[in-house]
DNA sequence: TTAAATTATGTTATATTATAACGTTTTCGA
DNA sequence: TCGAAAACGTTATAATATAACATAATTTAA
C-alpha cells in the first residue's frame, strides 16, 4: 500500500481516499475480485456507490499498473511489481480460484520473438494458464 | 468446412444444421466475432433466434476446438487446426481487428516449464498479444 | 418397431458485466 | 480567489451471458 502512495506520488497521481479504498479491497481479497462484489463493499461503506463508481477507481488503478485485469475472470487483482511496467502473466486455479502473478524471462523473450518475426508491434500481453496449483494438487484434485 | 464434418464423425458429435451455420458465420467473418453479431445474423434467417440458440452453438464448437474464444474481446474465431489440441494463441491488432492464431514451440515450453517448476497442473493456456499488425504498420500505424 | 432415454432446440426471463451522459463538487495552479 | 481540470454523484442503458423449463428431434434398446 505504501509503494501504491509512492508510485502516484512519482506520477502526480491523486491516490483518493476512493481509490486507495478500493486497492485495498482488492488486496485483502486473496484472490481475483469482480467489480460488482467491490460494489457491493462499497456500498455499505458510502450510501452512493454506483458502478461507475468502481470502474472508475478500477481504470485508474489499471492505468497506473496497480492492479491487472484477469481477462478469462473478468476480475481483478492487485500487482506484485507496480513500480516496472510488465505483462499481466497468471495461473490461475481452477480449484481454489488463486491467481498467481509470474515472471519469466523465456516467456517475455518467446513472445517479444514470435511477435518480431510476424512483424507485429507488441502494446500488451496477456498470459492466463487455468490448472491446478500445488496445494490443491495436494489435496487430491489433479 | 469440410474438416469440421470429419472431425464431427471421428468423435461421434452432431453437427447440426445449427451448429454449422454458426461455424460458417464465424468463419466469413475474417475477425473476431461477437456472440450478438452472430445473433444478429441468425435472426435473419431463422425466427425463433436468441442469445441461447447462438450460445449453445458456441458452446458446442468450443468443447470440439473448432473455435477459440478471445477473452480480451468477448468474441469467437475459428481454429486454423482444430484436430489436434492446442493452446489458444493470438496476435490481435488494435487497428484492423485481425486476429493471427499462433503456434510457437518456445512459446508453449516456456510455459510448460514454468508452469512445472511452480508445481501447476496445467488445463488450459490463453495468450493474447495485442499490438499492430504489419498490414497496419506498413499503412503508418505503430 | 415402438417406447424410453438422450440430445437438441424453443422460449421466456433474468443475471452479470460495463459504459454513456450529464450534473456537481473538489482540487490545484495561475 | 478565480477559472480550469479532475474527481465524483446520479440516472439510465448497453453489452454479454445464463437459468429454467417446455417441446421436438434423434438415438438406443427392448
Ligand atoms: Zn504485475
Ligand atoms: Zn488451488
Ligand atoms: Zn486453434
Ligand atoms: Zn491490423
Amino acid at each position: 500500500m505504501q509503494s501504491a502512495v509512492d508510485l502516484c506520488g512519482q506520477r502526480g497521481a491523486r491516490l483518493t481516499a476512493l481509490r486507495r479504498r478500493v486497492l485495498e479491497l482488492i488486496w485483502k481479497s486473496h484472490k481475483p475480485v469482480g467489480a460488482y462484489e467491490l460494489l457491493d463493499i462499497l456500498k455499505n461503506e458510502r450510501r452512493n456507490a454506483q458502478p461507475p463508481t468502481v470502474y472508475r477507481a478500477l481504470d485508474f488503478l489499471l492505468e497506473l499498473g496497480l492492479v491487472h485485469r484477469i481477462e478469462s475472470l473478468n476480475a481483478f487483482i492487485g500487482c506484485c511489481a507496480p513500480d516496472t511496467a510488465h505483462p499481466s502473466q497468471f495461473l490461475i486455479c481452477r480449484d481454489c480460484g488463486a491467481a498467481a502473478e509470474i515472471t519469466d524471462n523465456r516467456l517475455d523473450k518467446a513472445i517479444a520473438g514470435l511477435a518480431d518475426e510476424a512483424g507485429f508491434s507488441v502494446l500488451h500481453r496477456i498470459v492466463e494458464v487455468a490448472g491446478h496449483c500445488p496445494n490443491c494438487r495436494e489435496q487430491g484434485y489433479e
